[in-house]
DNA sequence: TTAAAGTACTTTGTATTTCAAAGTAAATAG
DNA sequence: CTATTTACTTTGAAATACAAAGTACTTTAA
């Protein structure tokens, strides 16, 4: 059952997931054209990864309005913060065996 | 072009090919059956992610019999190594923004 | 001695995931 | 106005991941 990759966590396993979280961990929020941006990945591909961040209930998304123009904020939710601390010590653990 | 999570190798980008490669870069090599059991992982599954590691010439491969029973060894290659260590310090450093 | 179970993989096919292109809708620029 | 840009969403093909089944033996044990 307990592996060496074990705590490595499925939804974080995946670049551009790994740059999702670690951006929202140190910045409380981002909007989409900020993940967009950081990460030099094109809009689904963004949209479909933050989705499956979304659908872990890893982070939350809040769309509104600033000015006339959608804009929608990704925030890490707790139990986002805490399984991705799970996450990188799982890594690290692992590459410094 | 250049983003954050651009030095992340795709070819190290799955959390059974890093363990794959993390048990290569310490234990010079490693056989089928102590990949398996190390990783917790099905046969054809692990099968089909050595075969994207040797394709990438990150490993070789070689196959002898030990008494009367086939062995398949990995070994990790020059070009595997330096890759890997490019890759571990992508993901600390995207770890520690 | 032969049947059953185990070992060490490989092959196959489906399920899932990834990804970019195209689509939508509104805003701003010419 | 019309054209382009911004800010996403939807779609569908391609790539990948995965387990189950298959292959080719070897070992156990009745």
């Amino acid at each position: 059952m307990s592996s060496i990759i074990n705590n490595i966590n499925k939804a974080f396993d995946h670049r551009i997931r790994l740059g999702i979280m670690s951006i929202l961990v140190v910045n409380e929020y981002a909007d989409f054209k900020m993940l967009k941006e950081l990460l030099g990945v094109t809009d689904g591909n963004l949209a479909s990864h933050t989705k499956a961040l979304e659908k872990e209930e890893y982070i939350n998304v809040e769309k509104s309005f600033i000015g006339r123009k959608p804009n929608t904020k990704y925030y890490v939710t707790k139990k986002g913060r805490d399984a991705f601390k799970k996450h990188v010590e799982a890594i690290e653990k692992l590459l410094n065996r």
